[in-house]
DNA sequence: GTGAAAGCGCTAACAC
DNA sequence: GTGTTAGCGCTTTCAC
């Protein structure tokens, strides 16, 4: 470890020119000789020189930094959604702060506090923790756009979601049309997402005339939160659960196996997420598979634009589902046994 | 969006003390009074007042961060690694900022790039994708602990390690003592871990006497990787999967299935990791289970406790894994069949 | 205890 | 094209 890193002083000195001239051949201007520009990148190169982003920021203004906050790191969702978001956010020479870790809103909002002071220029949250108050405060003081949330309306806030409405009724016609009608909803517990799958639940069984057998279980978006839904939902013989994520509906199969009924044979089950370890012919979870990377391309590039229009109107997209049958719902058997 | 953030200003002329007062009380320095230090901290408060870590950083010459490198955000096993990194770095003050996401070296060299730029304090590396070269490079201008990575040895970096070789003779050990023989053995490719998880394997298959029937498919530490691995696999016609990963062995265990046999009925699978997922009663593998957690909370504080003493020589801790035995494993079927 | 002053490494006018 | 000059918001001596 050598006695400290050059800065680009060391790097002018050597080129034989001043600073500010490193600095502009640095970011790429057009009003530096080639031939200053050579020596610079020669010097910079052999001092191993690598430019001081809190200076940079400091001065500068700006970071060319993101920061995104995550639910879960546990649920491979978030990685799927991760990889569109990063792709797009490279493309345009920004880089990518990712916190995630706190369980309660007060530590989710300690996370942004500490994307905030590094300079963040935008935030996306792939979350739903915040209160109400936290995300209008979080949306006034930096560009925001949410992920997955569609439940607060704030004036310059994006929001880029899923259909979860569509999504819920999209899984019950799916059951439906496989002659199940005791189908239990089991929920991912309060928040906006799993309120929204519940809701196209509901109205697709009442659009179904099933109103009587509608029953809602909540739960969490784990996949012990799942298997404990699953497991108390039971009680209601159910022949299909309808399951708020695919982790979750991991964690109900297991329910369902473990207290000795079959998968689809009994009980079918269907997902929500279409997460690519769904696929796998071992899970083999039917699913009703959202657009992830796309999601996250998308709302990458909506807070982009606002970096350059701030004042621009709050973009709300949604995006559609799909259905994804594989091998987790079947036929509905009237009379499931243990 | 106001004016502009606070300054420590602000804050100064708001309480009618100077701007290394507060600067001072702030920090929790006991030579700032009562009273200065209440008005501080109220007018901080007023103000919405947030540090500038940048202008921290500069000013100070240390950021309080470290920097987080992922091999793949996809696989769980990274999350239960960081969970136990966040736990240690948190109560020590310290930030973590994490990047994943390039699929080379050179990218991933690119990732470290910029977390350097942030004036991370040091590195956790939870990868093997570097070259040797690089990873010198790194270490050499930046404190350094690898995670999972014991292949190379750098005078000042820490290392700390599941003893992987030790895991694949586990893993054998259990397959043989179900009968099995012709275990075949789906390697993660060419990188540590997958290196030191293959000799095991064939150590403790020569050491039963039955390196006649060692055989190494490589394939990666994806599922997919496991899945085409496995297909390859079954034209040895084999009693017995060890598979690098869990991920993988879930892999594995589909093209299996596929393949028309049953698990372990006709083949059993064992995995390697022990991420929560394997757990699950609808994935219910056997597996070779590291202290994820563990792991990442000793990188952590090997990391620290380098931040205090610089030179202190390079600690290699190694962490040992314990079989457990769920439902992919089973006594050996001397013949399968499709 | 408290304030003044000198930078930390960089960018962005502004002159030349 | 290139150099000079002010800061960006903060920490940290060093006087008082």
């Amino acid at each position: 470890m050598s006695a400290s890193r050059p800065t680009i002083l060391d790097v002018a000195s050597r080129a034989g020119v001043s600073k500010s001239l490193v600095s502009l051949a640095l970011s790429g201007s057009d009003k530096v000789s080639d031939a200053s520009r050579q020596r610079i990148e020669r010097a910079a190169q052999e001092l191993g020189y690598r430019p001081n982003a809190a200076a940079r920021s400091l001065a500068a203004k700006k970071s060319r930094t993101l920061g995104v906050l995550v639910l879960d790191l546990h649920n491979p969702v978030f990685a799927e959604i991760l990889d569109g978001v990063q792709t797009e956010v490279r493309q345009h020479g920004f880089t990518t702060m990712l916190v995630s870790g706190g369980d309660d809103p007060a530590l989710e909002r300690a996370d942004i506090d500490t994307l905030q002071q590094f300079q963040i220029e935008g935030l996306i949250l792939i979350s739903h923790r915040l209160t109400e108050a936290m995300l209008r405060e979080v949306a006034g003081e930096i560009p925001t756009v949410t992920v997955t949330r569609d439940d607060i309306d704030i004036p310059r806030m994006d929001m880029v979601c899923n259909d979860d409405v569509e999504g819920g009724r999209i899984a019950v016609d799916h059951l439906v049309s496989l002659g199940h009608r005791r189908i239990v909803c089991l929920s991912g517990g309060d928040n906006p997402v799993s309120h929204s799958r519940a809701r196209g639940y509901l109205e697709a069984m009442a659009a179904h005339g099933l109103s009587d057998h509608a029953q809602i279980v909540s739960g969490g978006l784990t996949d012990t939160a799942g298997y404990r839904a699953a497991k108390e939902a039971l009680e209601f013989s159910p022949t299909a659960f309808f399951v708020a994520n695919d982790i979750g509906a991991m964690g109900a199969i297991a329910a369902v196996e473990e207290a000795g009924f079959d998968v689809p044979g009994d009980i079918s089950v269907i997902g929500y997420d279409g997460i690519r370890l769904a696929g796998l012919r071992s899970v083999n979870l039917t699913t009703v598979a959202q657009p992830l990377a796309e999601l996250g391309r998308l709302a990458a590039t909506r807070l982009l634009e606002r970096l350059e229009k701030p004042a621009r109107p709050a973009h709300h997209d949604q995006v559609s589902s799909q259905l994804v049958v594989r091998g987790t719902t079947g036929p509905a058997n009237p009379s499931p046994t243990a």
